[in-house]
DNA sequence: TCTGGGGTCCTAGGACCC
DNA sequence: TCTGGGGTCCTAGGACCC
């Protein structure tokens, strides 16, 4: 059986945890920026702030209702998903951590257990051990598990935890269910689905098996057999990514050269951060710019283009001398350029690194990262940089409400106090 | 004025091989 | 006039997820 762990609205739950005041009144937390309305306790939920809501648009709503609003405080949210997954190591071996609030647990040989009463205990458990609410849904297969879980969710009697296990739940969970609430069927499956009259999950099991497969390819009939209770996706247990991006709308639009230059220096050094955070090196770099899309009076311009590095690296010198590579090749004078991003693709694990036949030193700038990484990490954010990025500049990021980081700076929040 | 960011997987078609 | 058949690998773009 697998079960699936969902933190309720995770970004408004991490916000409460070291504010009591906010417990219990509606609350909202933004996209970089300051942009979208990306979390929503239940209490602004019911006020009918969408998710996606442009906060521009709502800004008088916010007041009106005495909505709370919040910054996103990625560096919060990431240690708070942690501290949930050291408790979730606990109860099983086997665990994919599928999102920032999500993570699928699989558990084989437990036939002895009833997995409601152990997932109400794990869900108790972290709520204990980090104020955080979570919901989990048990079934045959992830998509099932999925299922379980928007029932849990739905269901207030059921107290955060639904299975199911037995063919008569799988049915009557099946029919309950919409077909654009399934796992995998987005708006556009949505719409084709609808057309057919297939509204409910379980209408979707009634196709049969080779329409499926002419209408939606290979990753129909994995659904079905998903929803037949067959098991057809695998727990991934690997953590290491196959892309790594680092992309950013701006404060408000740039035209010089120059200013992406840096901005795309810095993606790109950031990119390269990460890669040796996990071990990898890559050998490919993406880098995009955009216009506003917003302004449709305007003339548009987007490009990307792939750059590839005739080695692998993780070495933030090589990958932004070849970002800023890409950003010549791309970049077109009189835009209003309004987003940019690099995206590092092509990765390998950092020791099984493939060595270039004409490359004079595979480890060149081996040393100077660590002593780089050593330096950030004790001294904090960025202190040290190339001298492509601008040592004024950070993100420019409109963020105007932003709660302390109360897990990972608090010493600093003790001398506020 | 203002409207996010970061991922995965699949497929069709091109380029190449013998 | 007529010019085969069977593969693999790569990539861009689409669809989906959170």
């Amino acid at each position: 059986m697998y079960a699936l762990i969902d933190c309720n609205n995770f970004y408004a739950s991490c916000e409460r945890v070291f504010n009591p005041k906010i417990r219990t009144t509606p609350i909202v937390v933004l996209s970089n920026n300051d942009g979208c309305v990306i979390s929503r306790s239940n209490e602004a939920k019911k006020l009918g702030i969408p998710m996606g809501a442009p906060a521009f648009e709502f800004d008088a709503v916010f007041k009106e209702k005495n909505i709370q609003v919040f910054s996103s405080n990625y560096a919060l949210y990431g240690d708070l998903s942690n501290r949930v997954n050291t408790i979730l190591k606990k109860y099983t071996n086997d665990i994919e951590f599928y999102s920032i609030d999500e993570s699928f647990l699989r558990f084989t040989g437990y036939q002895q257990y009833n997995l409601t009463n152990y997932c109400l205990k794990i869900r108790e458990d972290v709520l204990k051990s980090t104020l955080i609410p979570t919901c989990i849904g048990i079934g045959a297969t992830k998509t099932l598990a999925k299922a379980a879980n928007r029932i849990a969710k739905k269901f207030k009697q059921l107290n955060g935890v639904y299975s199911i296990d037995t063919e008569d739940r799988r049915i009557k969970a099946l029919k309950w269910l919409p077909i654009e609430d399934v796992w995998g069927i987005g708006r556009r499956m949505t719409k084709r689905l609808k057309a057919k009259n297939v509204f409910k999950a379980y209408d979707f099991t009634q196709l049969s098996t080779d329409f499926v497969r002419k209408e939606f390819g290979v990753v129909g009939v994995r659904l079905k057999k998903e929803l037949e209770g067959v098991s057809a996706i695998e727990l991934d247990e690997v953590s290491s990514k196959k892309s790594i991006a680092t992309t950013r709308s701006f404060d408000t639009t740039y035209k010089e050269k120059s200013y992406l230059a840096e901005r795309i220096a810095t993606f790109a050094a950031t990119c390269a951060e990460k890669l040796r955070n996990q071990q990898s090196v890559c050998n490919v770099v993406t880098v995009f710019v955009y216009t506003n899309r917003f302004q449709e009076n305007q003339e548009q311009y987007y490009n990307s283009i792939n750059v590839t590095i005739p080695f692998a690296t993780n070495s933030s010198i090589e990958i932004v001398k070849h970002a800023q590579k890409g950003l010549q090749l791309i970049f077109k004078e009189g835009f209003a350029y309004k987003k940019a991003g690099v995206i590092v693709s092509g990765i390998y694990p950092e020791n099984e690194k493939q060595f270039n036949l004409f490359n004079e030193e595979p480890f060149k700038h081996r040393d100077i990262m660590r002593v780089m990484d050593q330096l950030n990490f004790k001294f904090g954010d960025k202190k040290i940089k190339l001298a492509s990025q601008d040592l004024e500049r950070t993100w420019k990021m409109r963020q105007n409400l932003l709660s302390p980081n109360y897990t990972t700076k608090w010493n600093e929040i003790l001398e506020v106090k």
